[in-house]
DNA sequence: AGATTAGTCTAGTCATCTAATAGGATAGAT
DNA sequence: ATCTATCCTATTAGATGACTAGACTAATCT
């Protein structure tokens, strides 16, 4: 399960995105157009901010923006610095690999081989998407022409 | 990420699925052999038992087997009893969905659309994967024919 | 029948995580 | 200097995760 903090910043990102070229974006813009506890979401932006994915300018016309372009952002990268890594077991992290204390041989283990497929197929869907892709594919709702929402 | 209390009765439903058809196995022996702890694997065992995986035999001789063959036990089954849900989010879950309180319109959530990507990819890896399938590939492992690992 | 074996059930513990909230510090704009 | 808005640290209530304890009940063996 994605975290909420998760939730919240690709909500938050998602303004961003939209708003991408056009100065920077309040905190409390984002919170109420979002409907994010404002104070919660200081925390994740800066945290956004630390792993470089945001920049910010403060004092008045400040605010929040992009690091770098939408397209070149992707929900992967967001939910891992949020939520951490994207595997569910730790023995099948491709960021953070720990081997399971109990597990005698790890390569014949039968829920490790089922479970990085399920990582490879998450990271694959996360890693390729990027905020301008959801962009895309929002748009593509709104319009009705909901043919392209499918291509990746 | 998967729970612990998923990872041990994965482990102990592997165990089972081993055995299937050779009578009862004790809850200490399936803690040892897979390394976990003991009354805590009591608990899993019993939850499995009341959604109907496991039957159970008391005092001497007893122990715990299958319910059904090892091919109508599927990993997604066995994950959705102990750590519920398999969607990231509410809004996606087939067996669970909420709304998020402050999504304006959920058709054009560009998260939602991406997340439900994410969990159907998921659901379908664990949902057609079962108990036989995971034995069956832990199997070609260890004879080293891993070509079966890959043909579902 | 009585002892032994093994699952059943309820409750409780302890640490960590989640989802916030509070409030002052710091830096930029005018 | 004075707003303005982000930066940073701390705190907290409540939930969840990962167990642990112990009494209870049912099946089997002698």
């Amino acid at each position: 399960m994605l975290s909420k903090k998760s939730k919240y910043a690709l909500k938050a990102m998602m303004v961003l995105a939209k708003e991408y070229g056009q100065g920077p974006v309040l905190i409390s813009d984002m919170a109420q157009r979002e409907g994010i506890p404002r104070k919660f979401l200081e925390l994740i932006l800066l945290e956004l901010k630390n792993q470089g994915l945001l920049q910010s300018k403060k004092g008045k016309g400040g605010g929040y923006f992009l690091g770098r372009e939408p397209r070149a952002i992707s929900v992967g990268h967001i939910v891992r610095v949020l939520d951490g890594p994207i595997a569910p077991l730790p023995c099948v992290s491709k960021t953070a690999y720990m081997r399971c204390r109990e597990c005698r041989d790890e390569r014949s283990c039968g829920i490790r081989i089922v479970m990085k497929e399920v990582r490879d197929a998450t990271a694959k869907i996360m890693d390729s998407t990027s905020l301008e892709d959801m962009l895309k594919r929002v748009e593509a709702v709104v319009t009705g022409n909901e043919s392209l929402s499918f291509a990746i």
